[in-house]
DNA sequence: GCTTGAAATTTCAGACTTGAAAAATTTTGC
DNA sequence: GCAAAATTTTTCAAGTCTGAAATTTCAAGC
């Protein structure tokens, strides 16, 4: 008998859980072991050197699809580490501007190669082909 | 400068967590404002729903991909809710069997047909050929 | 038997995360 | 202008998560 739709979604839904936490995994793993540190404070990172110009705590949120509240602790920590610097805006009191420091900017630079050879690693299995398949699967679930 | 197909495998995995971040988070949404429950709640009762007979601490965090003292301290609140109940292992004094309750059996049927539903919503874009494809290069990425 | 090492679980400190509430500021409608 | 609503960020309590250390028990070799 064949599975309903509905039924196939969640098995497939199910697969691609564990496939990321487990990507995810590894990836945690070679930030902690090769680089003393973690993956939302890269991802914070990540997110800061593709905005050099700064970005705001909403949009940053926004960007990693995290709270406003889990956006203002990494940041604090970052900022403490001196990776990170918070400037107020000008013209909107409320709001506060983050960039990376040169240190982070620098630290980053780093770490950013590495980290992408890593995910090809953990992603070696797929051919050339799946790629294309894959992200363009992925462009449809958004929409 | 860096391999082109490098720079896809990354461009792919950022679009893989993007999707999968955002599917977290509408399930979770829906199991709290539908079920006042959690994510790591559901996975856990899910795992149990599967494995009637009981499973171990160790298995159990293996199947969800979470350190051992994770599990243990959700595993302390499903229990303390009388949704879950250890069992010593007769054989084997350090080993613990966990499995659902009546209760907890009886509450995630109500939460599981809800729960498909759910992700199928989620889901809704993707055609069955599209699951088809999606669910076989998954199962390449991990051999 | 005894000792050493391995295995299962819990405990612990620290970091991450959420969602709600609070505080400060800006915008909007009158 | 001004009161009410909306926006931006931080604060807070509670739950989640990790990795290392501690505890208890079992297994293997001598």
């Amino acid at each position: 008998m064949s599975d309903p739709l509905s039924k196939r979604r969640l098995k497939m839904w199910i697969r691609l859980l564990g496939v990321t936490r487990a990507a995810e995994g590894e990836l945690r793993e070679f930030l902690r072991v090769k680089h003393a540190t973690t993956l939302p404070r890269f991802d914070v990172m990540a997110a800061l050197y593709r905005k050099r110009e700064g970005v705001t705590m909403s949009e940053l949120s926004r960007m990693l699809l995290v709270s406003n509240g889990n956006a203002t602790t990494v940041v604090d920590r970052l900022e403490a580490d001196g990776l990170v610097r918070r400037t107020p805006s000008e013209t909107d009191r409320r709001t506060v501007f983050v960039a990376l420091t040169p240190e982070g900017f620098a630290q980053f630079e780093g770490l950013a190669a590495e980290h992408e050879a890593e995910v090809a690693r953990v992603f070696a299995g797929l051919s050339e082909a799946d790629l294309d398949a894959m992200t363009d699967i992925l462009k449809r679930v958004g929409s």
